[in-house]
This record gives structure tokens, sequence and C-alpha cells, in this order.
DNA sequence: TGTACATCAGTGAACGCGCGTTCACTGATGTAC
DNA sequence: TGTACATCAGTGAACGCGCGTTCACTGATGTAC
């Protein structure tokens, strides 16, 4: 259907979604230069007029990853808005999915491939904002006595390693078979956040 | 000194040491069969006779990784025994002090690079083990009322996942600068350890 | 104690592969006049 | 509206590299008699 063009048009995009597709096929190892490139349907050197090498366009893909994760966080936390406990949960239970549905594009933002983040604004500032909107969260569920009292950057970092623990054992397998079998993940979930909240939430 | 002979007699151990010793200089993607049969001084096909590929290798790190750790934990646990609060936050400071001393090492323990981790019954009987210790911890910190009461394995996943979330975190870079350079680590990890126990243990 | 031989743990050459990056180039686009 | 030209975004050949794995081989070891 799409006409093809000497120019493209919207390489530079066109690269990024593709480099997300590799990665969903062929996870963190297999995501290559000139794979993306022939995904994206144009020579193996043509990525180099929109990105200064590898590393250039593993920053653009786990930017766009932060993008989406922002979007999806962001319009979670403000359905649930009215009600701290269940915007906790829901929004925690959208970050496991996030993973869960593209493990290799969640672990490129997040696993130190990256090498030299700050060279990156773009990926910098979108990091940053998912983690404010963490830290948004932390006061809404203080204010009605779900969450301790404290620092909120610091209660932020608390519960961001609770959630991202729990999600990145559970995409690398390192959570026992049976335990994963005898409820549901979601219910798992809830019973993890409920060690740090003072109000028990139900595990329905 | 070590004189050089045809049969080296036990360089499948050799070949482990030099793969810890390749990840802590080159990083996870450095780690390759040839570096390491260089660093044990032998052809690089000589792991063939020890490992059926390159997966059985890092299974082979990845086991030793786990057992130092569970050595190391053991060890700790032991010693603050007597008094659960100290244990707990010993035992999650071994854990972190441990991931930052070799982070790639770490990583390859536990960052889903083995694949099809049950073909290797030694792997899976040390990270159970580990996981064993977990779970005693909590229950000498449910009996003193330090830990909520609750099915031990569960408890354990999510300490685990607080404990594990925040070394991740921490040795992919993605905590913020000003929030850990403003107290030491150690202080951090109590203070978010903090967020799960019923007594207050104090951040001294 | 000495010899024959099977077994084992190494060697080194060779294989095919995909990779990141560079370079001289060319086709398309847009602007100045 | 038409032409000249600079700019830009592509192409395709080539580079050198390190990789995992295989294979025929050889040197050392240990056992049977």
């Amino acid at each position: 259907m799409s006409e093809r063009k000497y120019h493209h048009g919207d390489l530079k995009n066109a690269l990024i979604t593709a480099g997300v597709e590799i990665l969903s096929q062929d996870g963190v190892g297999g995501l290559s230069l000139r794979k993306v490139a022939a995904r994206a349907g144009v020579s193996h050197a043509a990525p180099y007029a929109h990105f200064a090498d590898k590393q250039a366009l593993i920053a653009g893909i786990s930017t766009e990853g932060f993008r989406r994760l922002y979007e999806k966080i962001k319009a979670v936390s403000l359905a649930y808005a009215p009600d701290p406990a269940h915007q906790l949960v829901e929004v925690a239970w959208a970050y496991v999915q996030f993973a869960l549905a593209d493990p290799a594009h969640f672990k490129i933002m997040v696993s130190g491939i990256l090498e030299e983040e700050r060279n990156y604004p773009e990926f910098v500032e979108m990091a940053q904002k998912n983690f404010q909107l963490l830290v948004e969260l932390i006061y809404s569920g203080q204010a009605v006595g779900l969450l301790r009292s404290g620092p909120a950057d610091l209660q932020a970092v608390s519960l961001w390693s609770l959630v991202h623990g729990f999600t990145a054992l559970l995409i690398d397998h390192q959570i026992s078979h049976t335990i994963l079998e005898e409820r549901p993940l979601k219910q798992l979930l809830i019973h993890t956040l409920n060690q740090m909240t003072c109000l028990e939430i139900p595990e329905n």
C-alpha cells in the first residue's frame, strides 16, 4: 500500500518502530542495526543519517518505551485518581503488564544496556516524567493514610523498588512456578503491595 | 609459577573463574567462550571438553554466583541470628553489596541470559537454596513481630522483590543522583526496608 | 617393573556468519532568481 | 513558470572483526597383563 519513495519521510520513527518489533521477536541480544534497517525496508547504512551509532538508536527505542509507559500509567492514574488504593494497585499492575507484554523492550529501557544515558536528554526527561508520576502517587496515598509518611522521593524509590523488583523477577523467571500457579498474578502483586500499605487492600 | 601441563587438572573450574573475571572486566556483553578460554590459558576449543556449549558455561558461572551469594548471606544470617531486625538489614545489605561488587556476575545470574534454566539442575538447586534462606529470614522476622504474618513463601517473594528491585535500579543507574548523594546507601536501603516492617528499624 | 593399548583432555586450522561502521556515490527535494 | 544548484537522505560495496562450533589430530594418563 505505502508507495516506496527514495526519501522515506519519517525514517527515524520507522526505525524506532522496527526496533521495537525486532526486540519483541528476537530479544535484546537479537537487536542489530542491520536487522532494524532491513525491517524498515531500507539499506543497512541508512540509519546513520538519523542516528550517530547503535547506542543512539537504542536511546531512541528506550525513550519511546518510556513514552509509552508514561502514557499508559498516566491514563490509569487519572482514571483511578478518586481512590488512591485502587490507583496504587492499577498503576503497579499497568507497570507489570507493560513489562510482560514486551519484556525485551522493557529490559532495554531499564537494564543498563544504554550506556551514558546522560548523553540522551530526551531519554532522561521521559524517565524523570515517569518517576514524577510515581511521586504524585505517593502524595495521594499519603493524603488518605494509605502510605506511610516520609519524604515523597524516598517513598517513591521504595515503592518503585518493590514493583520493579517484582516485575524483574517475574520476567526473568526467578519466581517459582508453584507460587505463580496457585493464584492469579494480580493477586500476588496486591499481596506484595500490601506489605507496604497502612490500610489493607483486598486481594479481590 | 604454576607449571603448564598438557592436562590442566581442573580446567572446568578454571574456566568458570576466568568467566567471572571476564564479566567483571568486560561486562555481560563481553563474555565469550574464546575470551574465557584464552584467560584460562587454553585453546579456544578446549572448553568443549567440559561444557556442551556457551549456555552451559553461562550456567556454570551463574551457579557459582549463587553459590558465593549463598555463602555470604548464610554467614551474615547466622552472625545476626539473635536479632532479626539486624539480621534482615544485614542480609539485604549483603545482597546489595554482592551485586554492587560485581554487577555483571549478578546480572548474568538473574537477568534471563541463561535460557532453559531447568536444564541445569545445579543452578536450580543453588537458586532454591538462596530462596530458602530468605524464607527462614521471614520466619524469624515474623516470630518477633518484625514482619507481617502471612504465608512465608509469599512474604519471601515480597521481601525479595523489594531488595532485588532496589538493587537492580541501583546497578542500572535508574535512581537519581541527587537522591543517592544526600545520604549513605545503607541508610537508603534501611529506609526502604522499613516500608515493610512493623517495628521501625533505626537508620543509624 | 615393563609394555600395549584404550581413554581422555587438549591443539590448531577451518567453517560460515552477522555485526558496526565507512565511503564514494546518486536520486530526490526545495530554494533563489 | 522554468532553470541552476545546494542540500539532504538514501544506496551498495567494502572493511575488519570476533564469534560459536566442528573436526582431524596428538600428547598425556591410567589400566591390564
